[in-house]
DNA sequence: TCGGTTTGCTAAATCGGATTAGCAATGCGG
DNA sequence: CCGCATTGCTAATCCGATTTAGCAAACCGA
């Protein structure tokens, strides 16, 4: 049916040669085993004459290598904020000619289980773990077979895997100055976790914590006092325009930081139903960029989970990783162990905050 | 370092037999080809205890199925929507015992040329060519190396590929019958496609025009005139905001058909300015079940696009496909090329349509 | 002219399985 | 007791590359 696929022999009858000498030629090291320029020349022709592809599979077994990292992660059908963490990482292999297995285990450990063994017998040349949302999770058994990386997590017990992961306290830090860069000092509430270090949503990722602990910071070090924050059971937008129903029944706050974007919009259809107008009467600043914060009325202003950085930055890591495996010099390679990656979030300044009244 | 993996010598050794003896039992011809009851349970106790698992690299080499599919998509990031798709064929291929490699080409025919080739490079055993907006697609040469399915997507050339698409039609003619069984004969009005079958936005995909016979095909039927219509340039917020200003500054609608739940969300805000309450003055009915409509206040009433579904059947057709390819037998063969599959389209009945007032 | 290098290339082994061909031992009919 | 079929297993080959070991020819100095 279809023409075979063009092989190394195919190439070697052709220039006239051995599979060897086409082989050698080919992976560039033609010219320290002395193959004259002739031979060379023949053998690179006819490669190109018959489009030759080196067969991956046939590599894969010989030495090991595939090309190939997996991507194991909980969910990838969160949002569009997955997939662009996908298509980060995506881009960084392909630039450096690898593709992507892809794996979901819908927090199911045993299916976990079974993706990385599906992984492994297919020798992926490293792997990595990802989070859709940011958070600690059990490293399975097993990893080490592979160079391994984690994504958008923290390991729950020490582990010597690095991660990746985005810098939620300079997060909260940025959205803080975010407010007081517009003079706000006073009536400035929290949707969705604080106000004290411990007051947060349950089942509680990393973001709510690191969040709350740079938006503390700075409005510590400014000496401005938050007037109140109401943790929310789950950031989605029903609980924001409760908790921030709530907080309006009691009295008019200046400006709002609600801890994500969904939360966010909740609290624009509470304002909304008081009559009050962002950001005119109240600032909002949040956090995640969702796709919604651009569609919102006014546009919300949100610092950026950045995926797709996130993404990149995993394959990054990896690589370094799968370049260091055998690495037996013991001073540098034992000193990164479990080493934390930070990517910065940046503040996507647009219409929702507002000079504070004089 | 890290252990070896267990190889089928290893097992056989263990068993006491020779590697053919220990792949005939493993690969369950033992009983055709005469192993006895001893042998087997030796070979089977061996593989158990050392925790045997073939290498698939391996097996792809030496019988040229990998038990891996590629899958080729324009883009990953779009939304939610994307998401879905890949899990609903993450799951089917699973099921199945198959891993996806995920590939984006951005839309761009060089890139996806070198994407196909890195699959065909790692000896996949077929394709999936997906596209997030259903669309034609014009069909890279060379496929036919691989069975493969065409994914939310047209051929724009004659092919024998199949394709697997949402119901557009019947999901046109489904939120019509919304309005109509809702009691609304006056004042409806369309936005983001119509009144004219050719008025469409640029670009065109094949969900504009589909929709759009349905919704007419239906009305046509009932003897219900459509009161107006506004072609969106693109199916954004801001687009579906200009258009339904631009409406009620000529009159009084009581009810929208929106082309998509983001032109809903335009929509929405514009009634909102003109101080009009949805469902009570004006119903309205969307496509695609984006998750922003079920956020949206009333929720939004909308025919969804069956994201997961539509992958999940991609795959199952591929696998029809990939069975059926040495099929000499050119009976049924034949008959099948380049069919096409339809998803059909739920409605989500939620709170944004009211009865007509008598 | 002969032993030792250098040059330039190739035969053969290897990776981990699947598959084909075939071999030794046993059973059985005549 | 011989010939043939059946039973039960294994040796050898193959898939498509990489890699090691090594061979023949040319060259070089003594």
């Amino acid at each position: 049916m279809s023409p075979r696929r063009v092989t190394l022999a195919d190439v070697a009858k052709i220039a006239g040669v051995s599979p060897t000498t086409a082989s050698l030629v080919l992976s560039g090291r033609g010219r320290e085993l002395r193959i004259s320029q002739d031979v060379e020349q023949r053998v690179l022709k006819a490669a190109a004459e018959l489009q030759y592809r080196p067969n991956i599979v046939s590599v894969g077994l010989r030495t090991g290598t595939t090309r190939t990292i997996g991507f194991v992660s909980d969910t990838i059908a969160t949002s569009r904020l997955a997939g662009d963490m996908i298509k980060g990482a995506l881009e960084a292999a392909r630039e450096r000619g690898f593709m992507l297995f892809i794996g979901e285990t819908e927090g199911d450990p045993e299916l976990e289980r079974l993706l990385l063994q599906a992984m492994h017998d297919r020798q992926v040349d490293g792997l990595i773990l990802a989070a859709m949302y940011t958070r600690t999770i059990r490293v399975p058994k097993g990893m080490g077979a592979a160079p391994a990386v984690l994504l958008n997590a923290l390991p729950k017990q020490r582990s010597p895997l690095p991660s990746v992961l985005p810098d939620e306290v300079e997060a909260g830090r940025r959205a803080a100055r975010v407010l007081l860069d517009a003079g706000h000092r006073e009536g400035i509430h929290l949707i969705g976790a604080g106000p004290g270090r411990r007051d947060l949503p349950r089942g509680g990722g990393v973001a709510a914590v690191e969040r709350l602990i740079g938006i503390r910071e700075v409005f510590g070090e400014a000496g401005v006092k938050v007037a109140g924050a109401h943790v929310c059971a789950d950031w989605q937008p029903e609980y924001g325009l409760a908790a921030t129903r709530a907080l309006l029944e009691g009295g008019r706050p200046r400006a709002l930081i609600c801890f994500n974007d969904r939360v966010a919009l909740g609290a624009y259809q509470a304002l909304d139903d008081f009559g009050l107008k962002v950001p005119g009467d109240v600032s909002v600043v949040s956090f995640d960029d969702h796709p919604i914060a651009a569609w919102m009325r006014p546009k919300l202003t949100t610092v950026a989970l950045p995926h797709y950085e996130l993404g990149r930055k995993a394959v990054d890591v990896l690589f370094a990783e799968m370049g260091r495996d055998g690495d037996d010099a013991v001073g540098e390679g034992a000193a990164r162990e479990g080493e934390v990656h930070r990517v910065p979030m940046p503040v996507r300044l647009r219409e929702s905050v507002a000079a504070a009244a004089p």
